[in-house]
DNA sequence: AAGTGGTCTAGACCACTAC
DNA sequence: TAGTGGTCTAGACCACTTA
């Protein structure tokens, strides 16, 4: 006989938070691959040795976590947001009259240099850290709207190089997750006006001195695990940045 | 007998579906009010005539949108989030330290127009319609910081006066609420650059011409009713616009 | 000790999908 | 038709709160 999930582990972890922890556990070592179907609901709760009601309560949170997506009458599959779409959500630029567009990038340097103050505080990172910074202009329905200035850890993007960087075929957070294995879940921003320095003046085609819209912006993985650090400057004569808040339906996990 | 939910309504709708209407009607009807308990679990299973689970799973999605509020061993409570602090999360600008304050408001002007084109699209007015507009300045640690131009349906808004507004002693969210019984649960706000015009220059105690930030939101009730239009213009030299973002913990229920 | 919500079971029947 | 997830039942026992 196999023994069960709560034999295994007595603790006062709820069962179905166990077999949730096991589930993800077999994603994690590719059991099942991003838009595969997992076993049906009837086979897991017996071999995780749970009833169907609790193996289902697992399912529903990793449901709701965007993790697993459910079919009616196909099965359940592992949810393939990664490639693109999932991520874009964190991009809240649009055109002024409403059209949404997705940029293209364009990379525009690459170092490997010591974090400064601000860096170290953002990221959680102790004196003598270092970071790879790079810069990429985005551009959208072919204008050149944004400059983003990012900062990530050289310890957790271990290996990151600038020819990766160049040849992603994707969301930038879609490529730290499949390349590093890092989730961005939730991103903290701050808006505020700023002028045109040289260097954006030229990326941007807007005189120097001219006003543009800054964003400051940390990442979070998990556990509040801050992951990269971005100051974006946007020309916003024809763009505009979304905000939206809504009081029902999810709380705010992280607290404003 | 009490004829049971699925009897008075056959249709496709699940039963913990139609559990959870009736729970809304109730507390509509101020049968439970805020920060009230509800009946137990048991009793309400009963009552609705669901077993515990459906009953169970009605109260979960309530629970999730924040209308109720669970507490092992004490009850479910009606979840308490109107007077001040409720409303105080559509505000978001704090200094750029991350010191946050309430806003002292003073009214500039009060008048009884004609809807511009632009606020009658963003209000869904038809044409000929008026609107009250008004003007706030606020202060944030005694600075000027924001001038706020409002505007809202004369019909909507039936009676308001001038002397209304300044004397109100809360949230202006909160004001709608009390005095028209509108309540505004969600807004869609869009920030750009602008350039401080003689009055703002006036009000903001800066240079005309100078750059700040500008918030146009949409401010919705339910069924995604517009409420409100307005234009903020901030000086961001020592405050900021928060925005964040989170991929887990909730749908959308009302779809913005 | 009594009452609350939190978890869990071992099924049942239904709606939908694929073959 | 067979297999999937969607819904629902009628309980059980546990953890926590209040008195």
């Amino acid at each position: 006989m196999v023994p069960t999930l709560s034999q295994l582990s007595p603790t006062g972890v709820p069962l179905y938070e166990q077999v949730k922890r096991a589930v993800l556990a077999a994603l994690a070592a590719g059991e099942w691959k991003q838009g595969e179907a997992i076993p049906p609901e009837k086979l897991l709760s017996e071999r995780f040795g749970v009833s169907i009601g609790t193996l289902r309560k697992a399912i529903d949170e990793l449901v709701m976590e965007n993790i697993l997506v459910r079919h009616q009458g196909r099965g359940t599959f592992v949810a393939i947001h990664s490639q693109n779409q999932h991520f874009f959500k964190f991009f809240r630029i649009v055109r002024q009259d409403g059209e949404k567009a997705y940029p293209a990038t364009e990379l525009q340097r690459f170092r490997h240099i010591a974090a400064s103050e601000e860096v170290r505080e953002k990221l959680h990172l102790s004196p003598g850290s270092k970071v790879f910074e790079f810069v990429n202009a985005l551009s959208l329905h072919g204008e050149k709207v944004i400059v983003d200035t990012i900062c990530v850890s050289d310890v957790m993007f271990r290996g990151l190089t600038k020819d990766q960087l160049r040849d992603r075929p994707s969301t930038l957070y879609s490529f730290y997750q499949q390349m590093f294995g890092i989730n961005v879940i939730a991103t903290d921003e701050r808006v505020r006006v700023a002028v045109a320095d040289a260097d954006h003046a030229v990326l941007l085609n807007v005189d120097e001195g001219a006003p543009l819209l800054e964003l400051r912006r940390v990442a979070y993985s998990f556990h509040q695990t801050p992951v990269e650090w971005r100051v974006s400057k946007v020309d916003t004569r024809r763009y505009e940045y979304i905000g939206q808040e809504h009081m029902l339906g999810g709380q705010t996990p992280y607290g404003v």
